[in-house]
DNA sequence: GGGTAGAGTGACTAGTCAGTCAAGTTGTCT
DNA sequence: AGACAACTTGACTGACTAGTCACTCTACCC
């Protein structure tokens, strides 16, 4: 991933936002400010263009995490990682937001979507084995570490702060079967 | 909704689901057995096709609620309405399945999702009432009503059924913080 | 029979857009 | 300076598609 790689990402993810991905790229050429022939250049059709925001936006998610501690899992644990990933949509709205744009639509290319999928194995790892454990419950890792950000993603697009969030997060604990403390 | 609209409609919800929404509209016509123009006497643009599909099944998911009835919320009340919308989304998968990729994809118009918005309302009265008497809690109706679809939807794609399925409700209630009977 | 209404048809148009390429620019090394 | 590589440019192309329209067909009525 080069600089013009980067510049043309970056103009890229806002107009998809505002104008849909089918917008055309020579719009997105004209913003980043180079020509259609250096978009081209850059990326060699608009798929790899969107695969590799998908990959970008996705890194940049997993990078925020800090790498996994091996230490028992528990809502301290489970509050840390909400915080990492709200802070992180919070900061990136456009990465957040597009990330889920590109998954939702289908318009990432299912190679792509696997490829990134293995990275999330170390926290899927720490999830199994506090499950195996009985420190959260839910009928299959997969299902919970969904139920996680499917909630935390409602958190952001409802806006809930302070208090709001606190309950949320409390009622996540709930669901996943980690007691108040 | 007319016959033609409604045969149009069948043929081009299984193509978006297969070949994405940017499937032409010559060949949505040529799979529903009629000319591109009857197409476009059917639905001015395809835009009103879209829109009218999301509307369908929008409809077609609310006409599976019996009217919400005023009796006091609750566990069985939940697992009534869980029941009727999983079952619904098990009958009509590709309806489900388009649904979401309208919605999420962000090209059902926002007209048309402001107006089926309000065809929630009722369904929405209750959580009000259930809320306001503490039986269920949550930051806000919308944050309460968007877990529960989220998680519903979460038992579909994950295949859920029978044990695994009774615990994912298990879950949900404790989200709400529903008591255990 | 003949007239009418209205749905259906499909070849066609006008426009769009992903991707190409020949020409131009810049930077580097000798 | 000159040779060369690497990058950039934007006009261009060919494929494709939403939407149109002049005409056809069918059903019904007088």
């Amino acid at each position: 991933m080069n600089e013009r790689q980067r510049q043309i990402i970056a103009a890229a993810i806002p107009l998809f936002l505002k104008e849909g991905i089918s917008v055309p790229t020579s719009r997105i050429a004209k913003v980043a400010g180079v020509s259609n022939g250096t978009l081209f250049n850059a990326f060699a059709t608009k798929q790899d263009l969107l695969d590799a925001i998908y990959r970008a936006t996705k890194l940049s998610m997993f990078a925020a995490f800090p790498p996994p501690e091996d230490v028992p899992f528990g809502r301290h644990q489970l509050r840390s990682s909400w915080d990492t990933y709200l802070t992180w949509a919070r900061a990136a709205p456009d990465d957040h937001k597009v990330m889920h744009l590109l998954k939702d639509s289908g318009l990432a290319s299912a190679e792509v979507q696997a490829e990134i999928e293995e990275l999330s194995a170390p926290h899927a790892y720490i999830l199994m084995k506090a499950w195996e454990q009985g420190t959260i419950r839910g009928p299959s890792i997969g299902f919970i570490s969904d139920v996680i950000f499917a909630q935390i993603d409602l958190v952001i697009s409802h806006n809930l702060t302070g208090a709001d969030e606190d309950l949320a997060f409390d009622m996540l604990c709930n669901t996943l079967g980690i007691d108040t403390p």
